[in-house]
DNA sequence: CCCTAAGCGAGACGGTACGTCGCGTCTTTAC
DNA sequence: GTAAAGACGCGACGTACCGTCTCGCTTAGGG
C-alpha cells in the first residue's frame, strides 16, 4: 500500500478533497479479496499484479496507482483477511500473561505461519514491503509487548535494569527464528521453556545484579 | 546446488569415470565469481541466471544443469566467497565465550548481514534454497552452538534443567530477529543484554528451579 | 471534428447561445494549439488525446465531446494552424496557370509534406478522419481544379473528350503519389514535366483524336 | 521484417551458421499466417504482436526478434500471402501492354485495395515500414515499369525527351491516388482514359516538342 | 592416433510478469 | 450547468527472466 495510507484506517480516505472521481471502495475489496485467495492457496510468489488484476476483474493501473508491489497488495490483503487482533492479556500476573499471550501467538502461527514467513522474507529484498511492514507489523506490534512488560517492571515483575526491547526479541523473536530458519519444532512448551529461561535464569549460581555488565 | 553435492567438499568430482569430457572446474568457479558479484553489488533479486550466465561467459544450459534455482547459485557463492567459519572459542568461560563469539557474529552481521538476509528471506518461498540453507547453514550451526553448551551444561555453567536448543533462539534467534524484522539496533551491546538477561534472569525475586514449568 | 462544424469557417461559432460559449472558443484555442504544437514537433502518433489534454490543460471529456479521433483532431488543428488557402489563378494561359499553382503546391509539401502525409495515412485506417479528409480536402480541392480546367476547355484549350476528373488524378495525384511512396525527386522540374507530358503527348506518332478509347 | 532479409528470398537463410538453434521456419510460417488472417479480416490496426502472438501460438519476443513492428509484419505477411507477381507483358505494342497492365493492376485493387492503402499509410508514420515498403515495393514495381517503357522508348513507341520516371507518376501512382484520397470511382475505364490522355495529349493544338519545357 | 561421447557455448522458443501508455467511459466537485 | 480532475477497465506496448530445446564446437578418454 502507498504509504499515506494507513492499515488501521483503511477506510480513511486520506485523500485531498479534490475534484476528480473518488477512489471506489469496492474495488480496493475486490482487490484485496482476490489477492488472498492467491496468497493463501499459491503463495507470495504468485500474488503477482497480472493475476490479481486477472482474477479481481480490475485493471492493471489500478493496482499500480494504490500499491507500490505485489509484496505490499500481499501484506495489505494478509492483514485485511486476517485481522488478526493480538490483543495483550493484563490480568496482573505478567509470567501468566507472557504464557497466554504466546500460547496464542503459536497459535496464530500454526494457521498461518508460512504466509507471515513468506511476507517477512519478501520484505527482505522489497523495500517498500519493508517499510509498510515494519510502520504497520513490527513496531506497533512491539509497542504492545513493551507496554505491557513495563507495567511490570513498574510494579515490581521486572528487574530494573532489563531492557525491554531486548526481551522482545528473546521471546517474539526467538519464535520468529524458528519460523524463518526452521529446525526445531515451534510449539507451546518452546515459549513455556523461553518463559523459563528468561524468568529463572540460566545460570545455577546467579550472580547478583548482573555483575558481568 | 544440487543436493547429490556438497558446499563443503565443492571439488569432490563425484562423477561417473564415463568417457567424454570432464566437469570444467574453471567454469564452477567462473560461475559463483559472477554470481557473487551481483549478489553483492545487486541483491539477490538480480541473481538471475541470465545474467549469471551473461557475466560468467557460461551457457543457460550449464546453470540449469549444476544449481536448481538462482536463489541456490546465490548461496552457494555466497558461501564460496565468504568462507565465514565462525569457529567457537572455548576457554572453559562459557559466558566470556558467548560474549566474544556473538561480538564475531554481529561483525559478521555488519558486513554481509544484508545478504544473509535477503538469502533467508528468498528461502522462505524456494523450498530448494530452504533446503540447502537447512543442511548447510541453519542446522551445522545450531549443532557448533549445542555443542559448546553442552559442555557448559556437563561442567555445571548451566542449569541442568535448561534446554539448550532453546537457548540457541534466544541468543541467535534475536539477533537474526533484529536483522530480518529491524526495528531496534543490532550491536555488541545489544548481544550483551541477551547474555545477561539469561544469566542473571529477569525477574527480581527469583523462585527456585523454575516452578512454572 | 465533428462534421457539424465546417473547416471553412473556423471562427464561426456555431455554439448555442449557453452561457459558457466564450469559454469554449477559448478553449477550442488552447485544443488546437497544442495539438499542431504536438503533431508538427513529435508526428500525428503523437498526437493523442491524453497528450492535447495534458497540453492544452483541458479534460479529456471536453475533447471527446468535439473531436471524434486524435486523427480527426490533428486534421483541424493542421489546417487552423496553417490556413493554406491554395488560390488557383486564373490568366487565361493555362499551362501558365498550371505551372504556378503546382509549383506553389509542390512549395506547400516541402513545408508541410510530412504532415500531410501522415495524415492522410492515419485517414486509411480511421474511417472519421477519412470523411472529414474527403469532405473538407479532397473533395473541395479537386473542385477547385476541376473548376479551372472547365473553364480552359470551354475556352479551347483542352481537347473536348478529355476527362478533367483523371487530369487531376495525372497532374495532383502524380505529386501525391510521390509524397506517399517516395522513390523519386518531388519538385518543381517534376511537375514542370507532368504538365509537358499532358500536352505534348508521349506519342511520337500521334494518332488522330484518341482513336483508342 | 529486420532489413537484413530479403521478401524476394524468404527461405534463403542469410543467418550466420554460427553455433545456436537454427530459427524454425515452421514459426515464421505460423506467424505469417496468423499475421494475414488478422490483416484481412479485422485491418491493419488489428495487427498487434499482442494478438498475432496469441493466434500463432507464438512468444511475443519471437515476434519483436524477427520484425521491427507490426507494421513490417503486416506487410510481410501480406505478399507472403499473396504473392501478388505483377507480371509486365511485351507484345511489342507498349499501348495495349499498358493496357493490359493496369486492367490487371485494377483486378488486383479491387481485391486488396484497402490492404494496400492501409500499409501504405501505416508507412507514413512507421519508419521501418517505410523503409521495407520502399525497398521491397515502390522500387521494384517502379523499376519493372520503367524497364518496359525504357524498351518501348528505344524503339521509338515513346519521345526521346519524355523521363519515363514521370510516366510511372501519371499511370500507377494516378490509381494510387484515386485509392489513398479517394473521391472518383477507380476502374479500368479511368485506366483507359490515363493512357490515352499521355498518348494523345491533351491539347487541341499541339505544339512542336514541348518548347514550354 | 583417431574415434566417440560427453561437456558446453550459443541461442531460438513458449511462457509469464513487469511497468507504461493510450482509449473511452464514468463520477465527483468546483467555478 | 459546464467542465476540470481523475478513477477505472481494457488492451497494447516493449522488456526481462524462466525453463526447455536444439545445434555444433571442443575435449577427453577408449579402442
Amino acid at each position: 500500500m502507498k504509504h499515506t495510507e494507513s492499515l488501521e484506517a483503511p477506510d480513511a480516505p486520506a485523500l485531498k478533497p479534490g475534484r476528480g472521481r473518488r477512489r471506489a471502495e469496492d474495488v480496493r475489496r475486490a482487490v484485496l479479496a482476490a489477492t488472498a485467495g492467491l496468497l493463501f492457496a499459491e503463495g507470495i510468489r504468485n500474488v503477482t499484479f497480472e493475476k490479481v488484476a486477472a482474477r479481481a476483474g480490475v485493471s492493471k493501473m489500478t493496482l499500480y496507482k494504490w500499491w507500490t508491489s505485489p509484496g505490499s497488495l500481499a501484506f495489505e490483503a494478509y492483514f485485511a483477511a486476517l485481522e488478526d487482533a493480538l490483543t495483550f492479556p493484563d490480568t496482573g500476573d505478567l509470567r501468566a500473561d507472557l504464557t497466554t499471550q504466546l500460547h496464542a501467538f503459536i497459535a496464530l502461527l500454526e494457521r498461518s505461519g508460512s504466509v507471515i514467513a513468506e511476507i517477512i522474507g519478501a520484505a527482505q529484498s522489497d523495500s517498500d514491503l519493508a517499510f509498510d511492514l515494519s510502520e504497520q507489523y513490527v513496531r506497533p506490534r512491539r509497542r504492545l509487548a513493551v507496554d505491557r512488560l513495563s507495567i511490570a517492571q513498574r510494579s515490581g515483575q521486572i528487574r530494573e535494569d532489563v531492557d525491554l526491547e531486548t526481551l522482545v526479541d528473546q521471546l517474539w523473536g526467538a519464535c520468529y527464528h524458528r519460523l524463518l530458519m526452521p529446525a526445531e519444532p515451534l510449539d507451546a512448551a518452546f515459549t513455556d521453556r523461553l518463559i523459563a529461561n528468561l524468568f529463572n535464569g540460566i545460570d545455577p549460581r546467579p550472580t547478583d545484579e548482573g555483575s558481568h555488565i
